[in-house]
RNA sequence: CGGGCUAUAGCGCAGUCUGGUAGCGCGUUCGUCUGGGGGACGAGAGGUCGCAGGUUCGAAUCCUGCUAGCCCGACCA
């Protein structure tokens, strides 16, 4: 992309209304405009990054299983009624009446439209397990909403739902979701620790937060600094296999690790040598939960068994704030002069510097970096403005490309391009060719 | 929902107390000079002063009502 003929509303001042870093960020670097309170536009390099996020979501939820679809935003009310949720959800849910004076509301999660789905097509535990999921827009009218992205009305959301035969293989499906989750976290470039919660309005027993350590965070969390040594790495993980999957939620879970609402003072103390605990402030960007049969017994989705047997199915529900993502990254990963973006979310791979436009030689190799890298898949954002340097150093530093090549009069005296991280400052000189070639290594496997 | 505050050009703000030609910086347009970290000079464009009503010869300014947004708290992916 050609900034020229790009969509990129910078703001060289912060705009008052935003108290955070990464709220005010995505202001500055033309990522979001707000719309009204809480409910936000997603302008064109928002909306990249936004899609790369979704995009490693579904990869993921894919690869562990689970089957993409998509539900409404707008629900009815009846179904609501069944569940007893209609009234348990309070003014948060969004109510609308359509012109038959039908109920009707504005999606704030799924369950109940997922089970009544389930419910009308699925009769036999031989179609178990399943886990089906979407990413789709949600709406909860939060009292205060604030800080952008991370606390919006409306959000963007990976919700999914289990049904399985019976509570061991709810469990499985439970601990394959954490596994799956934080293969995501990972890939984005994330240090998301689960920590035990509360349940919350969606019920249930087992239940899991994800959080990302950051001061300007909402939660309070306790934990074990060892924790922050796991990973998972490069290892082969088989969704299918129970015995992996609960030994990984065991690797995660035995450390210490609650947020405020579960944290258990003395025993902490008690688990954790004084030099590994630790406090801090985090945001949530994930939720998993087992909750057996409570939707699928009021609303009576069951299946017959192998002994010819009505059962409810075991349910749990799991949610990424994809959206709160967006956030939650620049928070993680910015410095004072703008963003820094993982290579794995990054709305473009590199961008690319003209010193001089209109200087034919600095012209000419910009265009021709601009066509290479553009074939060879990095797809670059070439500063074609009329700017200084500074000016165009200062975009790039803001928007947060984690590779900028440098283009300008002088090296190319000497045949070179320089090929600076966004992250480390640090510069290298090479040949176009070889900037080219620099870059393809470094996003491989991406 | 309790407490605090704001609304004037795309963004950041002054002007309101004490009513009298609507301003500044950034951005933006045109031109010239510049050219390796938000450059200089010159000339422009851009505003129903949040909305409605009132007081007044005259309202951004005073009065009344409303709306929107922000911050702290309780609540939340």
């Amino acid at each position: 992309m050609r900034l020229t003929r790009y969509f990129l509303p910078v703001l060289k001042e912060n705009p008052a209304e935003a108290q955070i870093v990464s709220h005010r960020l995505m202001l500055r670097a033309g990522m979001i405009r707000q719309a009204s309170a809480g409910i936000y536009s997603w302008l064109p390099l928002g909306f990249k990054v936004l899609r790369n996020l979704e995009n490693i979501v579904h990869e993921e939820q894919i690869r562990a299983g689970h089957i993409p679809m998509l539900m409404p935003t707008l629900q009815s009310a009846d179904l609501w009624r069944e569940s007893g949720r209609y009234d348990a959800y309070g003014p948060e849910m969004l109510r609308i009446t359509d012109r038959h004076g039908r109920d009707m509301l504005y999606g704030p999660t799924n369950e109940e439209l997922i089970t009544d789905i389930f419910r009308n097509s699925v009769r036999s535990y031989k179609d178990l397990p399943l886990t089906l999921y979407h990413i789709q827009w949600k709406f909860r009218d939060e009292i205060r909403p604030r800080f952008g992205v991370m606390r919006g009305r409306e959000f963007y959301m990976k919700d999914g739902y289990n049904f399985d035969i019976d509570r061991d293989s709810a469990i499985h499906a439970y601990n394959r979701h954490m596994v799956s989750y934080l293969r995501t976290y990972e890939r984005m470039g994330l240090k998301a620790i689960p920590m035990r919660a509360d349940s919350g309005p969606i019920g249930g027993d087992d239940t899991h937060e994800f959080l990302v350590l950051a001061d300007t965070g909402e939660s309070e969390v306790f934990y074990d600094s060892a924790i922050l040594d796991l990973k998972l790495g490069e290892r082969a993980i088989d969704y299918d296999d129970r015995a992996q999957c609960a030994a990984i939620r065991e690797e995660w879970t035995t450390p210490y690790a609650r947020t405020d609402e579960t944290h258990d003072e003395a025993l902490f103390h008690q688990q954790v040598p004084e030099e590994r605990r630790r406090s801090s402030r985090a945001i949530e960007v994930g939720q998993i939960f087992y909750f057996g049969t409570k939707y699928s017994e009021p609303m009576k989705a069951t299946v017959v068994n192998d002994k010819g047997e009505h059962v409810p199915v075991h349910m749990g529900s799991h949610g990424i704030g994809v959206s709160r993502l967006v956030g939650a990254l620049i928070e993680a990963f910015h410095d004072d002069r703008g963003i820094i973006w993982p290579e794995s979310v990054t709305p473009f791979r590199v961008g690319i510097v003209n010193l001089k436009q209109g200087d034919s030689a600095a012209d000419a190799a910009c265009e021709s970096l601009y066509r290479e890298l553009t074939a060879a898949g990095l797809e670059p954002l070439y500063d074609d403005r009329e700017e200084r340097a500074g000016a165009k150093f200062a975009t790039m530093d803001l928007i947060g490309l984690p590779w900028r090549i440098t283009v300008g009069p002088r090296g190319l005296k000497a045949g070179v391009v320089e090929l600076t991280s966004r992250k480390t400052g640090q510069s290298e000189e090479l040949k176009p060719a070889d900037a080219i070639a620099r870059l393809g290594e470094l996003y491989s496997g991406l």
